[in-house]
DNA sequence: GTTTTTTTTCCTGATT
DNA sequence: TAATCAGGAAAAAAAA
């Protein structure tokens, strides 16, 4: 992982995923001219190959999920609405503002995007001098076992196409009814109880999110069973019925 | 390049 | 009977 991003350019062509929808297919824009790219799967790569000032309005929020997936940041702290902005009002914004926003990870953040901005380098991923201490940023409170992303995030419809893994791809499915077509449903939105509408649909989306036509239910749920092990998803007596476990995060509604 | 984790594939047997 | 569930085992793929 520290070896991920050893440069300072960017270098937009850097990206190396093969979009599996064009970018205004996803966004219906002409603003938003960069090709989609995995970014969670590519660490930090992508963060550090586009200046933050390009970054739409989705790469913001994206980057602001991935800092919470990558650092452990409770995203309870952060008051997501402050950030539907773009790259460009994003680096305008003074540590005050950022403050005001992100509460106490706000100072911690704002460090790692001025990394980026500076150096081109993200915050864990190059020499330790400059990376700025934890305890100087009072940023231990808002570190968590489990932070809550923000619901904002999930449902624009992208991350469903971005999570790299099968329990993220469900719960963004599940948060983006645009995506979702029926194929999930909510039966107790709170316990964060679902159930697979559609078992063969859902297969064949998964397959085709890994390139893999050969996906079945049957192959799928075997998945999802191992993450009854690590706590992602708890056993439901019910056909086709599963919950949410203790260490899935990022389901649950309007949290902040 | 190695190790660890996650996912895929295949399987047997049970349940609905 | 077909679909699903439960897991073991092993291999492949992805991530660290």
């Amino acid at each position: 992982m520290l070896d991920s991003v050893t440069h300072s350019i960017f270098l937009p062509n850097t990206m190396g995923c093969e979009p599996l929808m064009s970018w205004t297919e996803l966004f219906g824009t002409t603003e938003d001219y960069y090709p989609t790219v995995d970014h969670q799967t590519g660490s930090d790569l992508f963060w550090t190959s586009i200046h933050p000032e390009y970054w739409s309005k989705q790469n913001v929020c994206d980057w602001l999920q991935f800092c919470c997936d990558q650092y452990k940041l409770d995203a309870n702290c952060i008051s997501f609405s402050h950030f539907n902005i773009n790259g460009l009002q994003l680096c305008s914004m003074s540590q005050e503002e950022f403050v005001h926003a992100a509460g106490i990870c706000g100072e911690y953040l704002y460090v790692i995007l001025q990394n980026i901005r500076m150096h081109g380098i993200s915050f864990f991923n190059d020499n330790e001098e400059t990376k700025p201490s934890i305890g100087d940023y009072n940023a231990k409170a808002c570190l968590s076992a489990g932070g809550i992303k923000s619901q904002e995030c999930h449902s624009h419809g992208r991350t469903s196409l971005q999570s790299s893994h099968l329990w993220e791809f469900v719960r963004d499915l599940l948060l983006s009814p645009e995506e979702n077509s029926g194929i999930l449903e909510w039966e107790d939105r709170e316990q964060g109880i679902f159930r697979v509408v559609k078992s063969e649909a859902l297969a064949k989306m998964w397959g085709q999110r890994k390139k893999n036509d050969r996906m079945t239910y049957e192959k799928l749920s075997r998945a999802l069973r191992y993450y009854y092990k690590t706590g992602i998803l708890e056993r439901v007596d019910r056909r086709l019925v599963y919950k949410f476990g203790k260490n899935a995060h990022g389901w649950q509604e309007n949290k902040l």
